[in-house]
Order: C-alpha cells, then sequence, then structure tokens
DNA sequence: GTCTGCATGTAAGACGTTACATGATTCT
DNA sequence: AGAATCATGTAACGTCTTACATGCAGAC
C-alpha cells in the first residue's frame, strides 16, 4: 500500500477556497496551516502538475506588470469530488505528528456544517482512548513515586504526552 | 546543509542508558518515545551499521535459546561525546511536528541535572515568542466576531495551536 | 539602481513507510 | 502442532528538505 499523500487534500482543499497560483499555495502554507503541515514550493509545483495530469485541477494564465506570467489554478468538479471523498472518510486512527483530523476541518467553512458534529464525536472517542492508555501506562510505570527519580525523562514525556491528550480533548469539546 | 539525522542521536541515547539489540530499540520506539518520535525497524537496523562504522557504537553477539544470534549494542566513549554534544547544544528555533527538545529532555536521567535549568529557560522563551505571534495574528484576523463564521476552519485551527503552546509553557514550568 | 519580494521550476539527497524475506523461540 | 513474538535484514517507493537556477515587479 502506498503512503497517504495529504499534500494533494491540502492543495484541493486550498483551491477549492479560492483559486491560486503556486506561490499564493506556498504562503497558505507559511502562513494559515503552517502550525499543521508543512510544504515547500520544491514539493508544491510539482505537485501541481500531478493534479492537472489527473483533470483535478486546471489553469490559466495571468499577465502581472507587463510580462510576467504567473498560473493562476483552480479546481475542477472531478477535484472537489476527490476531495470531498477524503474530507469526509472517517479517520480510524491518531498520529500525534501528522494530525489529518485537524486539516479536516480547517476546510469546513461552514460553521453550521452538519458533518462537524459526526467528525468531531468520532476524533474524541479516539483521542479518550489514548488518553486512557496513558493514564494507564502512568499508573503502573509510576505508581511509586521512587521510579519518577529514576527514569525522570521518562515520566516527563509521559505527563507531556497526556497533557498533549488532555489539551487535545478540551480543544475538541469547544467546537 | 545535510538533514539533521535525529534518529542517530536518539539510538546513541537509547543505547547510553543500557545495551540493546535493534530488535529492543525497535520496541523503546513502540512503547517509550514513540509519542515523540516514530522510526521502523527497516530504518533502524541500517543506522546502527552506520554508527558501527563511526566508531560510536560497538556490538557483541548473544546467543538466545541454542542458537539464534542476536546482536547486543553499545554505545562508546566517542559515541558518549558525540551524544552530549548534541543534547546540550541549544535550540534556536522550534519546530511543532519534530520536538527536538522532548527529546533531548528524554534523556537526562538525572532529575537534579544542572543542565535542565537552563534548558527549559531556553525552550520557555522561544515557546513564549511563538504565543505572543499567535495571540497577535488572533487579534488581527479575529477581533471582529463576524470573521469567525466567515473562515471558521481557520479559527479553530489558529485557536488549536495556541492551546498546544499553552499547553507546551504549562508543562514546561512544571518541569 | 539596488534590494526585497514575487514567481516558477529542477536536481540531489535524506528521511520515512511499506513490502519482501527468512528463520528461531516461546507460549498455548 | 500452530500461533504469536523475537530477531535481523534488504528493496522499492514515496515524501520532504536543501540547494541550484532564473527572471520580473515594486518600493525606496
Amino acid at each position: 500500500m502506498a503512503q497517504k499523500n495529504i499534500l494533494q487534500y491540502i492543495i484541493l482543499g486550498l483551491l477549492k477556497q479560492h483559486p491560486k497560483t503556486g506561490y499564493e499555495l506556498k504562503q497558505s502554507f507559511e502562513n494559515d496551516i503552517g502550525e499543521f503541515w508543512q510544504a515547500k514550493h520544491s514539493q508544491i509545483y510539482p505537485e501541481l502538475k500531478k493534479l492537472e495530469q489527473k483533470k483535478l485541477i486546471h489553469h490559466e494564465i495571468e499577465i502581472v506588470g507587463t510580462k510576467m506570467e504567473t498560473k493562476k489554478y483552480y479546481i475542477t468538479t472531478a477535484g472537489k469530488d476527490y476531495f470531498l471523498k477524503w474530507q469526509f472518510l472517517e479517520s480510524t486512527d491518531i498520529n500525534p505528528h501528522k494530525d489529518e483530523f485537524t486539516l479536516k476541518l480547517y476546510f469546513i467553512e461552514d460553521k453550521s456544517d452538519p458533518h462537524i458534529k459526526t467528525m468531531v464525536e468520532n476524533q474524541l472517542k479516539l483521542h479518550i482512548d489514548k488518553l486512557n492508555h496513558l493514564n494507564e501506562r502512568e499508573t503502573i510505570l509510576f505508581s511509586d513515586k521512587e521510579d519518577i527519580n529514576n527514569a525522570y525523562g521518562h515520566y516527563l514525556i509521559l505527563k507531556k504526552a497526556i497533557s498533549r491528550e488532555k489539551d487535545y480533548i478540551d480543544w475538541l469539546g469547544e467546537i
């Protein structure tokens, strides 16, 4: 099985909001979603070509100044379908390093979208399970306070993981 | 400039705690530090060979059962020096996806190590700066509550980033 | 006129995941 | 006897970063 290629969905999602040039996509990564996903222009431009070959996007040349050509990319109907299939496919696992769920949520523009409720509930379940699992580990490993000093680093990162999950759950609760 | 190759430092750090086989290293990634860094065995075994070529580690064959050979890896003095140089080199930037600092902290086994204070203070400064920057962005983008509805997804992930930084700062404060 | 930013692209290499491959050990 | 786990390794592929490369536009 191939890797997920999430970049394609992010580009499609961004173009679904507004048509953009490659450079503007690059800026979106720097300003808006850089906290959750990063991509350099050297990754964006080739991906745009691939998406265009698949007819999920197309571009039109625009002139800036007197002669500088820029390519404005537009999502196609097929592209929107492809994107939505990803966005509303329920997640079955979580990865603290690649937070796909938050990206999916980012692309919901309408605050009253009925999808939000089920998506958040599903995600809450996953994170509560994980928090429970981490709490169990803390009980097993560090019930005896003596053990904290013997593996202080381990204790700290377990505490950090627990804190991170709690924070995630709180944030989900506020949506 | 080459990429950082943080995996080598993690392996050295783990072997500094205790000599381990490749398989045991794999398990450390699954159980202990998987929340902060992931590596599969297909990445670990080649890295062990590279580290051994650089004489930062060496191995001894051990027999399990009647004939199964396993390789137990030990860190060398050169390996320890190389590792410590990384561990106590001050960080100048933070990356929400690759949290190098937390790893460095994980490898401090002694709770009263005097390095901890300066490391934490330095890291606190970086995260407070980031939090301030994110708060400014919230003020600029969403002072007008109307704008929240127009870019709800953007609002949510900005809130999430702010919440994450606060959580990180709280955790640093408790060390 | 020079500097910063806009704009696009490719190449090389490092990093990471999945799949392929094999065999021994331990537990039930 | 069979299943799960221990144990080690390579191959193929996909992703990501850094560096190389070029040129126009706008501001001062």
